[in-house]
DNA sequence: TGATAATTGACAATATCTTGTCAAAATGGC
DNA sequence: GCCATTTTGACAAGATATTGTCAATTATCA
């Protein structure tokens, strides 16, 4: 364990701090990024996330679902879902299990911006990691994997 | 470059992009053991942020350079200050180079509760971080800086 | 020097997300 | 079947962040 600057740090708790700060600004950078990315489209990064929960799900889910999937709060999710349902993004459908809970799924009009989406960001983001050794990249994949888990379970 | 599941993506842009998603993640659950971690103290994650910029820079700085540090818009970091001043955590100085822009200096309450906060956090990272490897830690605050570099960049 | 541009804090509007509360609905254990 | 617990969406309040605008101040440069 160094002694030098971070004297009640062990050597990977002060790599872990340096990287949650790390974490903070990215998420913010990265959030403007896509907000700048599909704004064409008429999304923004919150939206857009929102729609690739449900359309990467296997099957329909209610907003309490997506929401534990995403990570987020169900409020969060719930009023960016109203705002996806009010422009025609998604709807609403019966959920034969619960007669609260519907079920979220795209429109066509969701399907295609999200597929649209999906067209802008490959090369956006294969530009952005250019250089980047891959075998780094799932390092990293697999410690903030890692890390979540154990936020998660607190 | 893999074609099976993200055909427009590189290698290396399909690992970022689940990276992405992964620092998303880690964000809201980051901040949100942050809050708790330091809500004795009468902080939250951003109060506690903000005084780690100050607290940590050489000389003391404006908000808006602060916010510049950060990676933040000038606005956000202008209302945790004045919240802050208003708690008595900071103080503004007069600038012998600017009549409008202050300096943010801590008071000794604010170094106090920051120093405590230190204290809260290295046992708590340290026991976070326990049997990840420090090097892969150091590939993760590599590879997230050189990311945070070409975003901000753009 | 003097005009133009950039920076700064103040103010306003808005988006995103959190916590807390409530009642309806579903679940689980007896 | 019944009751306690959990889950769910609705509603409200507040924290955190963004963009846009404005006037005051400072910096740049011809």
């Amino acid at each position: 364990m160094s002694k030098t600057r971070y004297p009640l740090h062990t050597d990977a708790g002060a790599a872990l701090t340096a990287v949650m700060l790390d974490i903070f600004r990215a998420n913010g950078a990265l959030l403007a990024a896509g907000d700048r990315l599909v704004e064409p489209l008429g999304l923004t990064s919150a939206r857009w996330q929102v729609l690739g929960s449900i359309a990467l799900s296997d099957h329909a889910l209610p907003v309490a679902h997506l929401a534990r999937v995403m990570g987020l709060s169900r409020q969060a999710v719930q009023r960016v879902v109203n705002d996806l349902e009010a422009e025609g993004f998604v709807r609403f459908e019966p959920n034969p299990h619960h007669k609260r809970a519907h079920l979220v799924v795209l429109t066509g009009k969701g399907a295609d911006v999200y597929a649209a989406a999906s067209e802008k960001e490959a090369p956006w983001a294969n530009a952005l990691a250019e250089g980047l050794s891959t075998e780094d990249l799932e390092t990293v994949h697999r410690v903030l994997a890692t890390l979540n888990r154990r936020l998660d379970t607190d």
